[in-house]
Parts: C-alpha cells; sequence; structure tokens
DNA sequence: ATCTTATTGTTCTAGGATATAACAATTAGC
DNA sequence: GCTAATTGTTATATCCTAGAACAATAAGAT
C-alpha cells in the first residue's frame, strides 16, 4: 500500500536511461515540490468546497481568524504574518469590510495605520467559520492517520520553514 | 516554541476568548494547510532561483522530466498524470517545442493524438536540468534533517494524497 | 524647527496558475 | 453511416503573487 504504487504510467525501464544516456531520471512523486503542491491544492480544494456556503476563501480565513485571536493589529502586521504583500492586502481587507465582518479603525497614536477589529457581526461569522473549518481539519487529520501524523507533518514542514522562513512579505 | 502539540482538533479550549465569548481560536502555525501552502512557497521560491539561468518553471521541468522518463506519451496523460487541465498544458508545451526541447509527433494509431518526445537538444537540457534539481532538491533535504526525513514528510503527504488523489485534472 | 528619510496604506499593473466553455478533427459505438 | 466520445486547441475569467510608484504621516538628523 505504501510502496511503489504509482499512478505515473509505468512504460519505460525506469532505471536505465529513458532518452539518450540519460541518468537516473526522478520520479515526480518522490519530489518534495511537487508533493508539496499535489498536497496543498488537494487541501485547499477541500476547503474550498467546506466554505462555499459561506463564501470564504483560505487567505480570507486567516485574516479572520487573526484578527479574532489579536485584534488591534496593524494591517501591516497581519499581512507580514500571513505572507501577503501588503499592497494585496488591501483588496482582501476591503472585501471584509463591504461584508461587514470586520472594520479598519485608524491608529489614535500612528495615524497613518489602521488597527483591525471584527465587528459583531464578524465575530458571529468567525463563530460559524471555525465550526465548518474544524470539520475541515478534522478530514483532513483523518486522512493523515490522526492528530500524532498531523503534528509530525506540521513538525516537518517547519523544518522546512525555519532558516529564512518568511522571505519578507 | 519546538514542539507542543497543538489543539485544533475537536475538543480543547485552549485559551480565553479573544472577541466577545470566541472559543478556542486555532493558531494558524497549526493548520495543516495554511503550513502546506508556506512551505510549498518556499520550496517553490528556491526552485525557481535555481532554476533562473536555466528560465525553467515547476511546471516546464515536471513535463520534461516526464517526457524524458516515458517518451512517447500521449499530451493528455501527461497533463492528466500531472494534474495539469490538457487546456493549460497546450501553451506549456508550446513553449517547451518553441525552445526546442521537445517536440509534438503525430500519432499513427490515433491522427489526433500528440506523442511527446525530447529533442536531442532537449535530451543535453535534461541533463543540465537533473543537476540544477539536484542540488535544489539536497538543500531541501538538507532544512528536512535529511533523507529519513524526507521520505517521512513524503509518506505522510500520500496519505493526504491517496483516497481521492487526483481531482481529475 | 526644518530637511530628509522611512513607514503605512493605497492604486495600478503585470505575470502565472487554474477553471470552463466551445470548436474542429478524428475515432469509436451502434 | 450516424451519433457520441476523445484529443488538441482557442478563448476567457478568476485568483494569487509581485513590483513600482504615490500621498499621508511619522521618525531622525541637523
Amino acid at each position: 500500500m505504501t510502496a511503489d504504487s504509482n499512478t505515473t504510467t509505468r512504460h519505460a525501464p525506469a532505471t536505465e536511461a529513458t532518452a539518450a544516456g540519460l541518468p537516473a531520471l526522478p520520479q515526480m512523486d518522490s519530489i518534495i515540490g511537487y508533493k508539496l503542491r499535489r498536497a496543498q491544492l488537494l487541501v485547499f480544494q477541500d476547503f474550498l468546497q467546506s466554505f462555499a456556503k459561506l463564501n470564504l476563501r483560505p487567505a480570507e480565513f486567516s485574516v479572520l481568524a487573526m484578527i479574532a485571536r489579536t485584534p488591534g493589529l496593524k494591517q501591516s502586521e497581519i499581512a507580514a504574518a500571513l505572507g501577503i504583500k501588503r499592497a494585496n492586502f488591501v483588496a482582501l481587507m476591503d472585501a471584509l469590510e463591504k461584508r461587514g465582518l470586520a472594520d479598519r479603525r485608524k491608529g489614535d497614536i500612528d495615524r497613518r495605520s489602521h488597527a483591525l477589529h471584527l465587528t459583531p457581526e464578524g465575530t458571529r461569522f468567525v463563530r460559524k467559520m471555525m465550526a465548518v473549518w474544524n470539520t475541515h481539519e478534522n478530514r483532513m487529520i483523518d486522512r493523515l492517520g490522526g492528530p500524532a501524523e498531523r503534528d509530525l507533518l506540521i513538525g516537518l514542514l517547519d523544518r522546512l520553514l525555519a532558516p529564512d522562513a518568511t522571505p519578507d512579505a
């Protein structure tokens, strides 16, 4: 079950040079970046389906979750924490504000910054959002095998991200 | 701030309600999809830098690698194997053909399909490509801690992808 | 204080990746 | 032979990401 049962066809002799003298071609299935991309797309796909009713995308989810957890942060702080360029954050925040879920409040000390907060409706929304997210996340954890495997995966991904982690945002 | 098992699963009150009565907000850092996305972006970033000289993007790499490993496959087969819609595959293949790295040959049995092959120059290119890729992949493996951790990670990602894996393509 | 530099939010723009619909050529089923 | 399905293709729309530039504001140096 967990061996070499790959989808990727199986013509070629595998080990031998396929084209003229090509050494050891890697199987796409064993490439870190490729697997990461496929897995991420799958998880996001599940996320999008789960949140179709609430009409919420991953980026919006992450922003709401951050504001709920730490209200009052500046736009640039949240953007940086999430790895989103502040230029791209604007439209995102505009949408959340237009939906009445969050709002920007002019900073009193630094009047060019905007402190982000949930509206009362936003708070109610986040409650529903978290319920949906829980079933989504649990589905992913189930696929992995359980919480232990989840922790293991997170740990491995953290290693990848550790060194220079945030490429600035 | 190292290990620490997170509480993202079902139960777990974790912290106090942040906003008005919000239960257990998850830390973005413990969310599978979020971590996957960040890690994938980091790996792709490294990939793009590594391949800046060769002017090659991940998707093109994967196509060349597949053609090199299994020449003669149809366009739609390679596209499906890589999770690329055949509509989006056209421009990709156009570019590779324009660069003289691969070509389409009309199938003799089924004349609407195109069998994909590397050109001689494509074969030479793939050789250089694999050299670059090796140092890139080794850098990622080093970050993870070693080949054992790489295998572990791949295994965990395979679990995620296992069930319905290919969302069709 | 003033002059210069940096930060914050913003707009505009451009590239890439992904998704769907439709179409011509070809093949397969009946 | 007629109808339905497949293959490659074009066209299109959306989202995500990235970079440059700008006004308002703040911070630092003189």
